[in-house]
DNA sequence: CATGAATGAGAGTTCATTCAT
DNA sequence: GATGAATGAACTCTCATTCAT
């Protein structure tokens, strides 16, 4: 059944690639579970049905854990941006807002307080190279969505301005995912949400800048 | 029992008064500077210069320190939203908003990991008590701020605006106090982020689409 | 039955130093027993019949077990030094000599693992702290002893010399306890440990030194 | 089975010949670098350029490096005392000595920890076993030349004197290689070393006292 | 009430050893 | 025979909490 001519380590590769997802697996449901603290090395082998070793066999330590949940996560938030992207030009800002809440929603949904621990923890753990490396698609995409709408913005400073949404982005999802508020439906939420980032992206800061009590009756 | 010698109890009463601010105190630099699971309760009594025995008559475990600390961190901006609310009538919407960001960054900056920590741990610990009942000062507190610009608001919702504003500027302090955005100045840090609260509090929802009249009923 | 007067502190501190005796005795035979990678601390404090807590309190890792084990025998055979040297006036070198070595060899039969142990593995540990200040005491002694015999020591580097006497003793002492030659009674390993001693300090390097085939007929 | 054409399993043996040296060579240096404990197996291997398995297939534990690791220093100074047992009938005891003293000193340069570890650690892990086995060849090689040299000999039994001697010898080697006496120059101390030796070996006793004839009948 | 020594469960991590490939 | 991924027991050390003084 096995050919001989079949690559002698692809399978070997194969399993590895396996197991670590395993164990990313695993580590995503302990961790949202428990937290950072809450949460230990021993039980995430045992979710992931392996031994302590083998987590330890490739991840050196309990916070190359988070990274590698970090790094999960900002794969995932780059396909929903790629796949928005893709579609940027038949849509408008708000379209394209609209869309991306809708799907950063459902994502921060199925493991709500993982987020939140990647957005509070990970900062403590290695600040520069985790972030700096794995965010920083995250941070491109979005200045690239944000560019191409730059006729509809009036935010003069690119880079702040996608500083500005990301995190008004991501605490709001977070927040809608975590403790939505009470009575209010997912739509009124949803649009809220976008408005928020519309109304930083597209105020005319004319009238508001000036907004002494004189200038409005 | 209320004898005309008030002193006989009032000193012990002002003794665990002090006693329980310095702990808090000493509480407040230990989490700022280790983070909830590297702060340890021997050493928040060690920097309070009292014993753990004391610790532990004044708090039950090391949770509450971190719920007394929140407390205290509401209080702190109950106090700063009572000022600029007196002064509300003589300020507009968008001078309110950014004498609050203002004084909002300087109390952040002191403690700025301390106030991620309140941001991020403190929901895991008891998620409804300590939050909704010392965070509902703070929520009244916004609420009746927005309410009295209710003019300038173009978000129907006031208990929905309150929610979010509130986010996003606590979101918004924190990053700008623990990871601003490199290269910008404070002045334009604070504008942005009186800018994103103002956007989407004034934003006429109409230029960008969706939001037209005839898309809600 | 306690009387008011007595200090509030000693029977803490007398409490103490007993726990830390008891400690440090239980290390000795745990490490006697297991050597130093063999012996875990938490059978130290098993056999002291304390918490590991405990343990920790008085020693900051396992190291400091060891280092404490050095310092009991330093302090230990510093005794057994003054009291040769109070009575070395009295003594010829060879006496002085014989007693040592019989007082030593009864030290390290108690323990003969342990004190192989601290010589082999303590300097691993710490090289220049523990073992330059404790063990200066027991060079010092030593060398004064040598420096009260000056007119017997052939050898004229003192410094030198008291640096291969040590090495020497020490060797032969722990040898002697730990695995002893077969069929070799007490008297004549003590004899022979003291002829080495005494062949180093006092033998006339002249009639050696050219000791060619045609000097010994 | 021993067909003619040896060459058919020749190769495999010298092969594993090859890779038992290999291994041996690199637990030389990674037990140097680490200690016993320090070390392990995976790195061995690693150093080795095989596989663990590989090292498990020639050394069924740990200790067997170390084992393998003593018949190794144990070869090696088998073939310096034959060297110098060789040109021994030319050479004074004084002149075999310090030629011994200075090949050794030598050899315990290259890998001082090692030789250290092996003194000390060896005798934990099978005491009789390997020591007697592999020692006996140097014991019997000092044996030897001691007894050739017996007329300037003054100890009686020339089996605790070979003892001794080799004690001291390896003692103060090590002591020499590991950590010398500071600010002596290496002539004066091989020629300290070869004193202690031929002290003890040739110091008529009688001087000092205590060993004159009618002390021992 | 205050003290702080004592507790001990529990966590992260290592590494000798095995065995399926 | 060679490989090296997998195992999991075991170890050091921490720290929230208690309670005798």
């Amino acid at each position: 059944m096995k050919s001989p001519q079949k690559p002698r380590k692809e399978p070997r590769q194969a399993r590895s690639r396996f197991l670590v997802e395993t164990i990313v697996e695993a580590a995503a449901r302990v961790f949202d579970a428990h937290g950072y603290d809450g949460a230990n090395t021993n039980e995430v082998a045992r979710v992931a049905g392996v031994s302590v070793g083998s987590v330890y066999q490739y991840f050196p330590n309990k916070d190359a854990l988070v990274t590698a949940l970090h790094e999960r996560h900002v794969r995932h938030m780059v396909r929903i941006l790629d796949q928005v992207g893709a579609a940027a030009g038949a849509l408008s800002l708000r379209e394209a807002t609209e869309r991306l809440v809708a799907r950063s929603l459902e994502v921060h949904r199925t493991e709500p307080r993982l987020q939140r621990l990647l957005h509070a923890d990970l900062p403590t753990l290695e600040q520069q190279r985790a972030l700096s490396e794995a965010s920083r698609a995250v941070l491109d995409r979005t200045r690239q969505l944000l560019a191409r709408h730059s006729a509809e913005i009036v935010q003069p400073d690119l880079d702040l301005a996608t500083y500005v949404v990301l995190r008004m982005f991501e605490e709001l999802v977070h927040a809608a995912a975590l403790d939505p508020p009470p009575g209010v439906e997912d739509g009124a939420l949803r649009r809220a949400i976008s408005d928020a980032l519309l109304g930083y992206l597209t105020l005319a800061a004319g009238p508001t800048r000036a907004a002494s009590p004189a200038d409005r009756p």
